[in-house]
RNA sequence: UCCACAGUAGCUCAAUGGCAGAGCAAUCGGCUGUUAACCGAUGGGUUGUAGGUUCGAGUCCUACCUGUGGAGCCA
């Protein structure tokens, strides 16, 4: 019995008897070869039967695959340079014995093209095409970086809760649930939980599904997508726009380094992603309205330049957000955001309490928002005041109002959208293919 | 919630108000180191639902359902 191996190191056994435990991707026979893609999650490569060289059983069993029948098979590794749709590239088995574990039959996804409902219903078996296989190695190899990364720089990961008594963020928008009775609710962010977090342990992250009851019907929008935030004592803004940009630096060289394959496959333009090095360009709120305001007086497109209309006060949409992204090769924070549009606990300006220390950062080629934190205020009194002109109730907010007067600090953080970062580093033209299971509006099957 | 578009074979789509079709998939045969292979044959339909107009509706009208794209909201 030959060895049994994963794809993946299939270069390692050139002219060597192995043995893959696998599915049937594809096949192709002729009068005299069978052509047999095989996959294992590891990776993907063709099986040929030169039909002289094999037995009448072997041929039997040959014909009687189909596409994603469950099978182990034994061959001996040759190079091809012809054999390019393999991965890795350069490789095939010369098929000596196949064992069948199940034949299937009447696979719904075939090669040729689908529309999304139809792909988004069989979202289960979607996942094993060759595209959606890049995608998901993608995202482990990503979040496996970032959290890597954190924890070299001494960050503690500290899990947040789930179920929470309090809104974290918009007290709309929430999912509620059924506590023994009592009304609770899905996490939107981890964050209020982080900061007591923070306060313990000095420089803290958590990761985790957060939950928007937003009735959003974009690309750029899921009801559940996982969040990576982190939260550091005595950091300003701007040193917390310099920790995000060398984590996103990081992230995208190493994905650039770990998966040429994967990116290949996605045809991802990687010099859109090459450019990706710190610093990132810095702008202020202010000027990004101006440049916006001086885009639309150039826009002669006048459905392009209804959406680019803004005045200084009002948050970003999706047009807005590309609009500045494209004036840059690499990903654009935008800092002191009005503080009335933004969260409760972010800090103003000194001086100037009609913005607020916030930052989001702007991914390039209209991914839109892939980050967004602050420092948070840490004046006791001020806070009392935010959570009062909020209508936050502050019984209900004690423990986190506690935080602030118990060894109150300066502190910044801020949270990672990970679907988001996933579309951008992988070219997704929409969200819902960077999650496994995507929860969008009106689909939450399967 | 609002705006736009769509719903016809397993899938992707055609069909001036006048016989409901093609490609792919499936099945059978042929052919070729094939890789979205190719050639031939066969089977496959309550045209999203309900109602209306009409001699006649896939097509026009009304309502509803489902989906897609976008807005707002946000990561």
């Amino acid at each position: 019995m030959a060895a049994a191996i994963t794809i993946n190191q299939i270069a390692q056994h050139v002219g060597e008897e192995i043995t893959l435990r696998g599915w049937v991707y594809d096949k192709t026979e002729t009068k005299k070869v069978f052509f047999v893609m095989f996959r294992d999650g590891t990776g993907l490569v063709q099986g040929v039967g030169f039909k002289p060289d094999l037995s009448e059983a072997l041929i039997a069993q040959l014909t009687a695959l189909t596409q994603e029948s469950a099978v182990i098979v034994t061959g001996v590794v040759q190079e091809n340079p012809k054999a390019e749709k393999s991965v890795p590239q350069g490789y095939e088995l010369a098929i000596t014995a196949v064992e069948v574990l199940q034949i299937a039959s009447d696979y719904p996804i075939t090669p040729k093209e689908h529309g999304t409902d139809f792909l988004m219903d069989n979202r289960h078996l979607w996942l094993r095409s060759k595209r959606q296989w890049a995608i998901m190695r993608i995202r482990a190899t990503i979040v496996h970086t970032l959290r890597n990364w954190l924890d070299d720089q001494g960050f503690l990961l500290v899990d947040t809760p789930i179920i929470t008594p309090t809104a974290g963020e918009n007290t709309t928008n929430l999912f509620e649930i059924d506590y023994f009775g009592e009304p609770a609710y899905l996490a939107q962010t981890g964050q209020l939980y982080n900061e007591a977090n923070m306060m313990a342990f000095g420089k803290v992250y958590c990761f985790g599904p957060t939950f928007r009851a937003e009735k959003s019907k974009t690309r750029r929008h899921l009801m559940e997508f996982w969040m990576l935030e982190p939260e550091i004592a005595h950091c300003s803004l701007e040193e917390l726009m310099t920790l995000e940009e060398q984590m996103i630096a990081h992230v995208v060289s190493v994905v650039l380094e770990k998966h040429q394959a994967e990116l290949a496959i996605l045809e991802r333009d990687l010099s859109r992603l090459e450019a990706i090095k710190a610093p990132f360009a810095r702008i202020s709120y202010d000027e990004a309205v101006e440049r916006i305001q001086a885009a639309y007086a150039a826009e002669t497109d006048p459905e392009r330049k209804e959406f680019l209309k803004i005045e200084w006060g009002e948050d970003f949409g999706g047009a807005h957000e590309t609009a500045i992204a494209e004036m840059f090769d690499r990903p654009v924070f935008v800092y002191h955001y009005p503080t009335a549009v933004k969260a409760f606990y972010m800090q103003p300006v000194e001086g100037r309490p009609e913005v607020c220390r916030s930052v989001d950062l702007l991914a390039p080629e209209g991914y839109g928002e892939v980050t967004g934190g602050s420092e948070r205020i840490f004046d006791e009194a001020l806070m009392d005041v935010r959570v009062k002109n909020f209508g936050i109730d502050p019984e209900a907010y004690s423990w986190y109002l506690d935080l602030r007067r118990f060894g109150s600090v300066p502190h910044a953080g801020f949270g990672l959208g990970l679907e988001r970062t996933v579309a951008w580093i992988c070219g997704l033209d929409h969200l819902r293919e960077a999650i496994p299971y995507a929860r969008i509006l009106n689909r939450k099957y399967p």
